[in-house]
DNA sequence: TAGTGTGAATGGATTCACAGCC
DNA sequence: GGCTGTGAATCCATTCACACTA
């Protein structure tokens, strides 16, 4: 196993992959065939059966794949069949919306503390988030970096901070950052950092609806 | 212009370009090369003068491409050199936050109303929008639509409702809707999706750390 | 029969390289 | 000199089609 090169759009539907199957073995499914999964999520059986072999061979010919087994595979694939610690700086409305976010913790994450450097938010608490510090100020952030293992961090503050926020991350050792902020990010190489500009989002929607449209966009 | 056939990616990159074109405007430059801007998203000179190509011939040889011009002309293409009304669905963490994102009104969108099932939260106020009458329950959504003339809506609530709330927008009226449910939407052609699903974000990341990684990941 | 895994073929998107312009 | 716009060439992702398996 293992792999040289995963199609970047391979990654994106993958992770959809695993979400859809979550939702199969809920509803008590035990086996999917390519093609079920495909429709599921809008893609061609062909091409979830590629997708998947870029890391192995995970079906049974005749029958499909195992539902449990697959997930239980994705996971492994994905690192999430572990627990990693995350740390969020910006405590506004939208940190503060995502630390208390129940998805993350869903996925296996697990928010260590938040921080956030408005001397009036230092020290109140965040609802759900064992750190009892409550918001603690960026100082605190190498300590408990190198405590707590922490190699994942979500960015939201506003855009001008986005980038001196990031580089204390980086320093602090973190491996890869979720980005909030509209601003690219720049980081050394080894560092990973995937970008939700919210309002970006919303714009490329608008786009689509101007302009002939492509019934689903990815996720 | 207009034009036939636009790469799914470029799409994205535009609506980087542009927040960066604002970035540069704001700090008072008037003319970039493909180059310069292409350097501060991360991408190549030639991708996005191909990526600028699909909707005409914005630049000047020996120059480079005027600001303030480009900026207009890529509100155009996108539709945001005028405001577009949206309602949001789901008044829960999530959604209150999105609600009161500053970040949908500086790119010219109008939350003109929030709603929601939950007889309890009917009628709060949701501070910033003018809709006097708070979150309003489902059964006022086609009227609003119609009187103020909505085409993009915004899904905030949980995975199991989301199927329904799109089928209710949609035969509201809308055209496009941005779902941050963890499912994938069916909707009928000629209306959009974007999804974005915040826990897939963070597992995408973790893969990109656990395997090698391309420095950059998209917004 | 139903369905995987995979080389080969196709189709798109990115990069190259250069003609033309300021 | 510097830079755009664009065909041609390359590279990569998706689809096709089929051998193979349970």
């Amino acid at each position: 196993m293992g792999k040289e090169s995963v199609p970047e759009p391979a990654v994106r539907r993958l992770s959809v992959y695993l979400r859809e199957l979550e939702a199969l073995e809920e509803r008590g499914l035990r086996t999917v065939s390519s093609r079920q999964l495909g429709q599921a999520v809008g893609v061609s059986d062909a091409q979830v059966r590629k997708d998947l072999a870029c890391f192995g061979q995970f079906g049974q010919s005749g029958v499909g794949y195992r539902v449990a087994e697959l997930i239980h595979q994705l996971r492994r694939i994905f690192g999430t069949d572990r627990t990693w610690n995350v740390v969020l700086v910006g405590a506004g409305r939208l940190g503060m919306a995502l630390a208390e976010y129940r998805g993350f913790a869903k996925k296996g994450f697990r928010l260590v503390a938040v921080f956030d450097n408005d001397p009036a938010k230092i020290g109140r608490p965040v609802p759900g988030l064992e750190d009892a510090a409550g918001i603690r100020p960026m100082d605190d952030l190498p300590a408990i970096v190198a405590q707590q293992d922490v190699r994942l961090g979500v960015v939201c503050v506003p855009a001008p901070a986005a980038q001196p926020v990031a580089d204390a991350l980086i320093a602090a050792g973190l491996r890869g950052l979720l980005n909030f902020a509209p601003v690219a990010l720049s980081v050394p190489p080894g560092v990973a950092v995937v970008s939700v500009d919210l309002a970006t989002q919303l714009e490329q929607l608008c786009f689509y609806v101007r302009w002939g449209v492509a019934g689903h966009g990815r996720s």
